[in-house]
DNA sequence: GCATTAACCACAG
DNA sequence: CTGTGGTTAATGC
């Protein structure tokens, strides 16, 4: 196996910025990197975790097989930990995690890992402070979830894309309708009509998977309206 | 009762 | 895989 040199590293998480040059040169020869192609599962639910998930390039969805249907639960960017909840304190993935374009992630020793969140505090801080953040999010998005009807539950996906994902207005939207109605807790048909209703609206142009986003205002007022 | 919302099914690109 | 149309069930006014 190659070892890596973490020090040289430009994409570190904020947590592994906080280590000493020691401490990330033993990061480097506890930890691989890997590269994933569009589609290819990273890690699968029920499978044994024995490594920490970091994300360093590409996007990713994390997903879990529910009794009736498949569920993205968020779709994560880099630089950012992947495996945390599921590998912490769990034999086995609770979620699946699978690549929406190729990308880069860095298997990480587990009890190496532990090690540095008992022995460095600037360290666990960065990553109690990322568990937290998710966790909010999850809060916040169980409540939209439930409460928004659909339009302004794939508006709200929209401007995530926009916002948080592609930074631009115009994007490709990384997943099927199928996959999109599984992100937006509702059936694919109804993620068509939406999208085309949209469209007609003059809201957003819509070219198959292509999106330009016309009115961020009217956007913007789905997804507080409901 | 009537309108709205959304799921499910079927069929055509 | 995607878009559309018909049907149906639940909910609200």
């Amino acid at each position: 196996m190659k070892v890596l040199d973490c020090t040289k590293c430009d994409i570190k998480s904020s947590a592994a910025k906080m280590l000493n040059v020691e401490e990330l040169k033993i990061l480097g020869n506890h930890c691989s990197e890997v590269n994933f192609k569009k589609g290819e599962i990273i890690f699968k639910q029920n499978a044994l975790s024995s490594n920490i998930v970091y994300l360093k390039k590409g996007l990713v969805k994390i997903h879990i097989a529910g009794p009736s249907a498949e569920q993205i639960i968020k779709i994560s960017k880099p630089p950012t930990y992947l495996g945390i909840p599921t590998t912490f304190d769990e034999k086995t993935n609770r979620y699946s995690a699978t690549a929406l374009e190729d990308t880069v992630v860095c298997f990480i020793g587990l009890d190496m890992f532990k090690q540095f969140i008992k022995g460095n505090p600037n360290f666990s801080y960065e990553i109690i402070v990322e568990l937290c953040k998710s966790e909010l999010d999850s809060f916040n998005n169980t409540v939209n979830r439930a409460q928004k009807k659909i339009p302004g539950r794939v508006a709200d996906a929209l401007l995530f894309f926009n916002r948080e994902i592609y930074e631009s207005k115009e994007f490709y939207i990384p997943l099927s309708r199928l996959e999109f109605g599984n992100f937006v807790d509702t059936s694919r048909e109804s993620v068509s009509r939406i999208l085309t209703e949209f469209h007609t609206d003059r809201i957003i142009q819509l070219d198959g998977r292509k999106i330009e986003i016309l009115d961020e205002q009217r956007l913007e007022a789905f997804s507080k309206r409901g």
